[in-house]
RNA sequence: GAGCCGCUAGCUCAGUUGGUAGAGCAUCGCCCUUUUAAGGCGAGGGCCGAGCGUUCGAGUCGCUCGCGGCUCACCA
């Protein structure tokens, strides 16, 4: 089972000569001045005379990455999350016993250290270090120094050990967590109230997706683990919350790619008597000041391209869309027979019993979607395929909806809310209908959400912003693998 | 699910027309009190993803399987 290898055993004796030497290999709570990187930050700019007349004294810890000795010296560095800075190890300062400790260490052991900064020959930030205190003993040898881990598979296998050896990997989640922090303040100042809903469903709903299904065994009843939160969100705007938020994963049970994880985490926010305009203007507010926070800039670098996220971004109507992307004409969208033809010549499956909006979608994803590079609010999406967002007063075959596109990726959806309970029924009902005809992704009847639009639901507005294709974009990652901690793979085998 | 590519030491990678499996880093020993891919001298470390075949002989050729990546299909 477990790989023994040579490099391991050494370091397991080990374990014995610092117990040898009196020494816990596996210590308890040490006393920080400083983490690394605020000791850099403070101090990084002075220079060596500086730190000669005002000697700054610290105690800081972190886990060894690099170690060049000497005989009776040594340098190494100390590696605290992303940060690293070197201390010098010096058999006149660290006195005989330390001195031996020192020389029993290995690369990723853990060690705090008291001392003070100077500046080396070389001009480096360094402490010299009075005390040694061993914190921590690694068994596994880590990757090499300068290529680091590189191996795809290992990495998410064994994310722990791209974290140690690849910082800039350790960045991309600092910023992921920094995203996700200012999307939490950003909607707690507006008076948003952040709220916890069902993760297990009895009903799947809010998206059109496959559920993975799970047993309660007390209840002797399957539940669906949830493919969005909206329509538990929206009864809590019935039940009198005026703006309310979540942030949290959602799970689809499809296929895995660069931009697919089978859970992955969404934010979903509602706003009573709002609409689908005020959104977009929120969303453009939200990623603009997002990226000045995060990036420093609102013009972002994605694999080679520049994203310009200062508003207002397009807003481009779904059918002008599809016009706009193609030579055809106006009746492709009006009439069934001229869209069929038009699908065809793109060289589009149609399925026999396809709608002239379910041939027109196909075309907007084949033609329209990979057009949408820059920031693009497509707009007033069919009734048809828009179950839950309410008619438009002018045409109630469409509705008050937008998509926002980025780098040709969906990263929103948003509308003005179905608040008719007769309407939202009869849309529930045309879903079921297509469940019935063989649609496995179409949408159940909730009785429950339409008993709650019974009692009232206020004009509300609601969003839902995909985090990891948002990360990917901040972050400039091709693969949402990147900016998910432990992404899904196949169990690894027994070996 | 399909196509293409990859899998060799702890890590990063070589490996010729099929002929005894290599390097750098890491590890171990010795030397070295300002190095930073430290340096010098020496040493150990391999089920070449798994299996089956072809062959006198397979890391190398063929087939099957496993895992991963990318593209496509489905999807957010």
């Amino acid at each position: 089972m477990e790989d023994i290898n040579e490099q391991r055993t050494q370091r397991i004796q080990k374990l014995e000569t610092l117990r040898a030497m009196g020494i816990q290999p596996y210590g308890t709570r040490f006393d920080e001045t400083h983490q690394i990187q605020p000791l850099v930050d403070s101090y990084g700019s002075k220079t060596k005379e500086e730190l000669e007349h005002d000697t700054i004294e610290c105690r800081t810890a972190g886990r060894i990455v690099a170690l060049r000795r000497f005989g009776k010296a040594a340098f190494a560095s100390l590696q605290d999350g992303a940060h690293r800075l070197q201390v010098y190890l010096k058999k006149d300062v660290l006195g005989e016993d330390s001195f031996r400790l020192s020389q029993e260490l290995d690369l990723g052991d853990w060690v705090g250290v008291e001392g003070h900064l100077f500046r080396t020959k070389t001009d480096e930030l360094t402490i010299e270090v009075q005390n040694l205190t061993f914190l921590s003993k690694g068994l596994r040898p880590l990757p090499e120094k300068w290529h680091g881990l590189t191996d795809i598979e290992t990495r998410y296998r064994q994310r722990y050990v791209d974290l140690i050896a690849n910082p800039a990997v350790h960045k991309i989640f600092e910023t992921r967590s920094r995203l996700i922090t200012g999307i939490r303040n950003y909607f707690t100042e507006q008076g948003f109230l952040e709220v916890e809903t069902p993760m297990m469903h009895p009903i799947p709903g809010g998206a059109t997706a496959r559920p993975f299904v799970t047993h309660h065994n007390a209840l002797d009843t399957d539940l669906y683990l949830r493919i969005a939160p909206e329509l538990y969100l929206k009864r809590l705007i019935v039940g009198g919350f005026r703006r309310v938020f979540e942030i949290n994963r959602n799970f689809r049970n499809e296929g895995i790619s660069t931009i697919h994880n089978p859970e992955f985490t969404m934010l979903e926010f509602y706003q009573a008597y709002a609409d689908y305009n005020d959104l977009m203007a929120l969303t453009e507010d939200l990623f603009g000041k997002l990226a000045q926070d995060v990036c420093g800039t609102t013009k972002l670098e994605y694999q080679g391209q520049i994203i310009d996220l200062t508003p207002p971004w397009r807003r481009l109507p779904y059918f002008e869309a599809v016009l706009e992307y193609n030579r055809f004409d106006r009746t492709v969208l009006e009439n069934r027979k001229a869209a069929e033809a038009a699908a065809k010549q793109l060289g589009l499956a149609i399925p026999k019993d396809a709608t002239l909006i379910g041939i027109v979608n196909m075309i907007f994803e084949e033609t329209v979607e990979s057009k949408l590079i820059q920031p693009t609010f497509i707009t007033d999406y069919p009734t048809e395929i828009s179950p839950l967002s309410r008619r438009k007063d002018s045409d109630p075959s469409l509705t008050d909806r937008f998509e926002l596109f980025i780098t040709s990726r969906e990263l929103a959806n948003g509308f003005s809310e179905l608040n008719d309970p007769i309407d939202q029924r009869q849309r529930f009902e045309a879903q079921v209908a297509q469940r019935e005809a063989g649609d496995e992704e179409a949408h159940y009847l909730d009785e429950d959400f339409v008993r709650a639009l019974e009692y009232g639901m206020p004009p509300t507005a609601g969003e839902g912003i995909g985090i990891d294709r948002m990360v990917m974009l901040f972050t400039n990652q091709a693969s949402i693998r990147d900016v998910i901690l432990f992404p899904q793979l196949r169990p690894e085998k027994p070996s």
